[in-house]
DNA sequence: ATCAGCACCTGTTGGC
DNA sequence: TGCCAACAGGTGCTGA
C-alpha cells in the first residue's frame, strides 16, 4: 500500500499526534506482526515516544530511551491514532498513559513492527533517499553503471534506493520518458538526471495531495490522500495518454503490474 | 548478480 | 445472482 509520500503523510501526522506521550500497555493480536529479529512488543511499556519520521517505507518512532520502534505498513497496514471507534484487523495496540491509543490495524497481515536499539538505518539495511542531498544525477547515474537489471525493478529494490515503490516508479519512469524495462545500466547521464528530477517531482506533488488513495491508504489520522486524482499512467491501462493519447500499456515486470506509454517512453 | 516463482494473507472486482 | 480467478500500493526466500 504506502510509498514514500503516504508514509511521509503518516509520519508527519503522528509526529503532531502521538510525540511526547507515553505507553502504558500493549496489546498483541497477531503475534507475527512483531518481527522476532527484534524486541519484544512488552518492552514497549512505560517508554515515551520522542519523536515519529519516516526512513525509507518505514514509520519510525524514536523512544525517550534511545530505542526504535519501525513499522513497516506493506500492503494494508494502517496507523491510527486515537481513533474514535475499533477498527477491524486490529493487529496490534498501544495505549497510551492517557487514556489514548496507537492502533495497527492491517487486513492481509503482511505489516511488521521491529523493535531495536542502535542505527536504524544500519538495522533496516534501507539505501538513499530519494531527497538527500547527496543524491546527485552523477550518484544515481554512478549506482546504475553496469547494473543489467530493469530500470524499474532497480527503483523498486530498497537496499539501493529507499521509498519508491510500484506507483512512483510507474509515474517517475513516464515523466522521465524512459521505458521500464530498459536495462539500469543503459541510461545516459541525461537520462539518470532526469529520472531523478522526476521523482523528487513526483513524490513532492504526491506528499504535497497527501498520498494516493487508489484502495484502502489512510494517513494517521483515517484520511485518505488525493494524488490518485493525478496519476498519469499507473492503473490506466488501456486509457489514452494524456500527453499523446496512444493507449498505456500493461505489462508484467518483476511479477508486478507496470504501466507505461509505448510512444512517449524510449 | 539476477530472475522467476512462490510465500505470506485477506478483500475486492471483473468475467463468465 | 453466484462463483472463481485474478489482482492488489511490499518484501523475502529458494533454486536456477
Amino acid at each position: 500500500m504506502p510509498e514514500l509520500p503516504e508514509v511521509e503523510t503518516i509520519a508527519r501526522g503522528l509526529a503532531r499526534s502521538v510525540s511526547g506521550r507515553t505507553i502504558r500497555g500493549v496489546d498483541v493480536a497477531w503475534q507475527r506482526t512483531v518481527d522476532p529479529r527484534g524486541l519484544a512488543a512488552r518492552t514497549l511499556d512505560g517508554e515515551t515516544i520522542a519523536g515519529v519520521r519516516r526512513l525509507g517505507k518505514y514509520v519510525l518512532f524514536d523512544l525517550r530511551s534511545g530505542r526504535h520502534v519501525a513499522v513497516h505498513l506493506r500492503m494494508t497496514g494502517r496507523l491510527i491514532a486515537d481513533p474514535s471507534t475499533a477498527l477491524p484487523h486490529t493487529r496490534l495496540s498501544l495505549r497510551f498513559a492517557d487514556g489514548g491509543a496507537l492502533v495497527f490495524s492491517d487486513a492481509r497481515k503482511f505489516g511488521r513492527w521491529r523493535i531495536f536499539d542502535g542505527d536504524p538505518q544500519a538495522e533496516l539495511g534501507t539505501g538513499i533517499d530519494p531527497f538527500d542531498p547527496e543524491l546527485t544525477p552523477a550518484r544515481l547515474h554512478a549506482l546504475l553503471r553496469g547494473r543489467r537489471t530493469k530500470i524499474k525493478t532497480w527503483l523498486l529494490d530498497q537496499r539501493r534506493l529507499s521509498g519508491v515503490g510500484n506507483i512512483y516508479a510507474c509515474e517517475a519512469l513516464y515523466l522521465a520518458r524512459i521505458r521500464p524495462n530498459v536495462a539500469a545500466g543503459r541510461l545516459t547521464r541525461a537520462q539518470a538526471a532526469a529520472l531523478l528530477s522526476s521523482l523528487r517531482k513526483v513524490l513532492r506533488k504526491a506528499i504535497f495531495y497527501r498520498g494516493s488513495s487508489v484502495d484502502d491508504y489512510v494517513d494517521g489520522a483515517g484520511m485518505p490522500g488525493e494524488f490518485q486524482k493525478k496519476l498519469a499512467v499507473y492503473g490506466r491501462g488501456g486509457l489514452p495518454c494524456r500527453r499523446c493519447k496512444t493507449a498505456i500499456r500493461r505489462v508484467v515486470l518483476a511479477q508486478r503490474g507496470t504501466f507505461f506509454c509505448p510512444v512517449c517512453q524510449h
